[in-house]
DNA sequence: CGACTATATTCAGTATGCTGACGATCAGTG
DNA sequence: CACTGATCGTCAGCATACTGAATATAGTCG
């Protein structure tokens, strides 16, 4: 059996090519619906989990929603300066960094929450109804299959 | 109806949050599987896109991928200077940046290919053969009903 | 207590991606 | 031919991501 000449290979056949563009325009759909708010999906997430559970450390943050620990740092640091959480050094342990939402990061959660929810309903808009349970329910096995193979895995417990 | 809590929403339900996951999953799985090779899968698809058409531009070649006219740059950049690809001007159009392999790019091309297959299978090992060709269905058709929404669509003439 | 190990965070380096702007060039029109 | 508008490529600026290493602190064991 010889192998297909490489460039034959049709690009659009190929998960790994899908899967990028999806994630290519999910993240527009979000922006476009979002922005009069100013968030990126990736600071959503952050701040998201933050006021679902104040006082958190970086580590557990990152766990929580899938970051590498040497990215969250970033992210942390553009949402302090906006003023929408804290970081403050822990008493018992001084190697960890606190979080914990400001009012106005509790009020972005909540001024956003719509149009981030209507994004997600776009995502999946042009698949039938029936359909997009199906999807969603593969995503989630697949997400939680390989869950352990990026540098980021999520504390599924 | 009142609306339910900002914080109360699970991160795991939401489309866009599986969906980056996934991406990440399947940038993790590519590059353990090619990792001999010294390639990431946007380096691939570009050079895979060259060898198919060799002497594109790269608009053409921006659009056949789906990348930003402006990322691209630096992704021919790379290949160049690792000798897998030439940029020559064009005569006719000296705006023009013409792409060609070179026999080094044909052959890491070639070199690769079965251990990117191999990635790509393993992307959507977790699902049963009848679901896996369900979810490329889904997932092609959630991809060119959305292409015109991200700065990158691609051509699908 | 001191050495060793483990953990939380950060940092430098590299690679995508997007926005908006700019320079060079081309094509069509008056 | 000069003017106008479109097109190709690039660049600066910002935000994710990952690798590997460094730093600081904590905990443990001899």
């Amino acid at each position: 059996m010889k192998q297909p000449a490489p460039e034959s290979i049709a690009l659009e056949s190929l998960p790994g090519h899908n899967i990028r563009r999806l994630h290519q325009i999910a993240v527009a759909i979000f922006l476009q619906e979002t922005q009069a708010h100013g968030l990126t999906p990736v600071q959503y997430a952050a701040l998201h989990a933050v006021c679902a559970a104040p006082g958190l450390d970086q580590r557990t943050l990152a766990r929580l929603i899938g970051f590498d620990t040497s990215t969250i740092g970033g992210v942390v640091d553009r949402l302090e300066a906006r003023g929408l959480l804290q970081r403050n050094a822990s008493a018992e342990d001084r190697r960890v960094r606190l979080l914990t939402p400001t009012a106005d990061g509790e009020e972005r959660l909540a001024a956003i929450t719509p149009a981030m929810l209507q994004a997600q309903q776009r995502m999946l808009a042009p698949l039938k109804k029936s359909e997009r349970a199906e999807f969603m329910r593969m995503l989630r096995v697949l997400v939680a299959a390989n869950n352990e193979l990026s540098r980021a895995p999520t504390d599924m417990t």
